[in-house]
DNA sequence: TTACTAATACTCAATTTGAGATTTAATGGA
DNA sequence: TCCATTAAATCTCAAATTGAGTATTAGTAA
């Protein structure tokens, strides 16, 4: 069984591009979910290409350019997806065909401060239609959801319309990110599909001023937003049954901050009460004997995670419904 | 922003495999979970490389590829996991790397038809340890966690054995196939790992005879027994939160089919009762008014999928908990 | 007519959920 | 000092879900 040569000798060039996403929670900022670029003006994902030569995996690849780009030796990292379409934006090179993979990395407050302040972006300047926490985003339907059933060609993509953003009757699915935009590129309401559409600019915001003007968020080169949403809809899934969250706190915190953190994770409220009794329910957590006094109010007690759990099979995480009501 | 050119020229040449895990149902077999092979020797899952010249994605080539090699036009396609280490088995060329990219595709037993017999091979071949249905395999305690531990270098190792294969008080996590395979692999306790530690055989057996003669289930050739563990981690998963199990059945079934099937991917049993009930109140299946008569005992009905809920978002799995008791 | 088999129906205690009301411990004026 | 304010922490309770049965029914074969 030996592997067959390429059939076709003037074939393009591949290249793999790996892509980090690297998320942290900002506790000096009510706890929003950040995620690191290394280049402020352009909103970048620390990124570099796969080189077999010298690095055994496609992981260790990756860790390396995060090292290399930031300094941070990533502790959590986990494979998002392949996208092999990333010819959707254009670098005018027909000899060379580009592929990304993108990683989920995470992060805690010690470890973010190591980067400036700056760097480290709100997720929900990429994606203002994903947070419900101040109630339904009034973009959803005074300008996305009209624009979308405009463009649809029929009952087949209003379905998916429907089947995306749970129109009407339906349900949210919090963690349908990477459909919902993948659906607004398709029907150009985000800024890279227009840059995209435009072959001799290659993210280079030089394009009709109008077209620039869409209300639906920052925007990134290259495909890093569609990485983005990925890596948004695959932490909210995964906080729900393992227990990541942990990883985006310090060593000691409230079960108000906790709350709060997983609040800004998958976009939505939770009830309060309930949620502390699940997570003392099933043991995650520790009462230390220290307190955090706010400035108004009864003062916190801390927590600190369950250590005993490290290595046990079958933690479960927040085991929270798909939205939940307010607190 | 330009994409740079490679830092490096005389860098190696990489090559993306894409590689089909095709899931079905055997009826005829009470419901055993089957995958297609298109070489019975070889037990070669159908793969061919990917080619950005003529096909725009990545899932476009892979079905292309299956086409090619089977006839077969997919229905539902889902990427799973993009090695780059694929050079653990090697082809003795130093000038290309191998990144190989697994797709679960799940298909119906009218389909299924297209291919012979003989072609779909039984998952649990290559995973005698993973079939809890007539309680738990005796190859774990007899060969498999003694070997590993033999193995472990320590309290860590120990540790990741622990996770993986929830040994002693632990419970057995049925979604983490591709964690265990792992260890088994570096624990040369796979037939793979004994081929690709000897360079110059790429996958042909003329290993000394003692090797070969692991009791570790059926082999095959590349990396493709750890993408299709990768792929039953996945459906296991899956099959809890969305309702793939339909796509596997034929329109129309009877509940017990629908439990065996289910069972078949979980590799344990499920309780009877519990399990109708559970259908039954989430409206996933409407009565027909067939029935089907069996050699003896009363006839069953037959169902169908619930139509009206094609296109509803947030339609649950079988909600079911990991490892329930026998039926 | 009777044994046998499997589907289907029913039961019931124990848990878990969803949504609250109530109590407690702090702070900062008047 | 006392009181309003704030948020943590505790407690309540009905409704829904789960886990693990027992009981009944509709067929087949002897």
């Amino acid at each position: 069984m030996s592997h067959p040569a390429h059939k076709n000798a003037k074939s393009m060039e591949i290249i793999i591009d790996l892509n980090a996403v690297i998320i942290s929670i900002d506790p000096n900022n009510q706890g929003e979910l950040t995620v690191l670029t290394i280049d402020k003006a352009n909103n970048l994902l620390p990124w570099g290409q796969y080189d077999p030569m010298h690095h055994k995996t496609m992981e260790i690849g990756l860790r390396h350019w995060v090292k290399n780009l930031s300094g941070m030796m990533l502790d959590y990292v986990e494979q998002l997806y392949t996208f092999g379409d990333s010819g959707r934006f254009s670098y005018g090179d027909p000899n060379r065909h580009i592929v990304s993979t993108g990683y989920l990395a995470i992060v805690n407050p010690e470890i973010r401060e190591q980067q400036p302040t700056s760097q480290w972006r709100n997720i929900y300047d990429f994606f203002p239609w994903e947070d419900f926490r101040n109630g339904r985003p009034p973009i959803l339907d005074k300008f996305i959801l009209p624009k979308l059933y405009d463009w649809s060609d029929g009952i087949e993509t209003d379905q998916r319309i429907k089947l995306s953003f749970g129109s009407q009757n339906d349900v949210w699915d919090e963690e349908n990110t990477v459909a919902r935009f993948e659906l607004m590129y398709e029907a150009n309401l985000v800024f890279e599909a227009v840059r995209d559409a435009n072959p001799d600019m290659s993210g280079e915001i030089n394009i009709n001023e109008a077209d620039t003007k869409l209300p639906t968020g920052s925007y990134m080169p290259f495909d890093h937003r569609r990485i983005l949403a990925t890596a948004l809809g695959r932490i909210r899934s995964k906080v729900k049954y393992k227990p990541v969250i942990f990883d985006l706190m310090s060593n000691f915190f409230t079960l108000f901050e906790l709350q709060k953190s997983t609040e800004a994770i998958l976009g939505h409220r939770l009830h309060k009460q309930n949620f502390r009794r699940y997570v003392e329910r099933e043991k995650l957590v520790v009462k230390t004997d220290e307190m955090q006094h706010q400035p108004s109010g009864r003062p916190a007690s801390l927590y600190e995670f369950n250590k005993q759990l490290v290595g046990v099979a079958n933690v479960v995480g927040l085991k929270i419904g798909n939205s939940s009501s307010a607190y």
